[in-house]
DNA sequence: GCAGATGTCAACCATCTGGTTGAGAAGTCT
DNA sequence: AGACTTCTCAACCAGATGGTTGACATCTGC
């Protein structure tokens, strides 16, 4: 599996997220992370895994009591990707926008003369 | 379930991220959609449905042969965690840093007289 | 050094997921 | 109307996931 999906498949789970939410706070043991929740806290490992497998959270040197980091700047790789697909989205309305005006106006300024060209297929402009 | 899990469970999938970014290119119907994956057009049917339930896409009618729509209003949901809890981590990184700075500026001030207070848990100061 | 605390690993279980095929509902075209 | 196309539903299957318990490794503190 690509980081991408990792990371979106392990922030789709609500305790997974509130760990990430309390680790936001500062680093934490496992005991400290588990004790909220009423699972296990083999449970909780498990899931502090899947968040280390997506490079969300680290720990300094695997061992006993070691503190579990998050590492923040992962999220920049999901933020993008939302980004650039809504920023795509919005270009396309806009551009939507546009045409739709542009029709308007050519109407309005011909009366019922000209049908608009060659009716171009609204749902799938490429331009 | 709630709606932020399933976004970011919908946006876990490589196929569905490549539906939801086809659609920022325009409404398509499910064949179109489905063609240039060599799955079932079940298969994508059903990834559909997963980002149905998810909010970030939607039918007119559910009706034959009508145009998936990208809701891309919903990115923000996922959007806005992230950029959340990403803000209140650097400032916690901020805060370390400052209070690292002060603890350097007053040991090279006071030479090696006072030992820094009560050893605060750099870990996890509260302030 | 030993007892206890902390954490992971392994096996097991129920459920979810992503795919398949087959059947059928609902449009579309001539 | 009748045939064809498009799409969804249902059943099924293999593999992943989230939880459990039990055993074990490894630190901590007296």
């Amino acid at each position: 599996m690509d980081q991408l999906s990792r990371v979106f498949a392990a922030l789709a789970d609500p305790t997974r997220r509130d760990l990430v939410a309390r680790l936001t706070d500062g680093d934490a043991t496992v005991g400290d992370l588990a004790a909220p929740y009423d699972v296990s806290v083999q449970a909780v490992s498990k899931h502090l895994k899947v968040l280390e497998q997506a490079g969300l959270v680290s720990r300094n040197s695997g061992g006993h009591r070691s503190p579990v980091h998050l590492e923040a700047q992962v999220f920049d790789l999901a933020t993008a990707w939302l980004e650039r697909y809504h920023r795509q989205a919005e270009q396309r309305y806009r551009r939507l926008d546009a045409l739709l005006a542009a029709m308007n106006d050519s109407e309005a300024a011909d009366g019922d003369e000209t049908p608009p060209a060659d009716n171009p297929d609204l749902t799938k402009e490429s331009a």
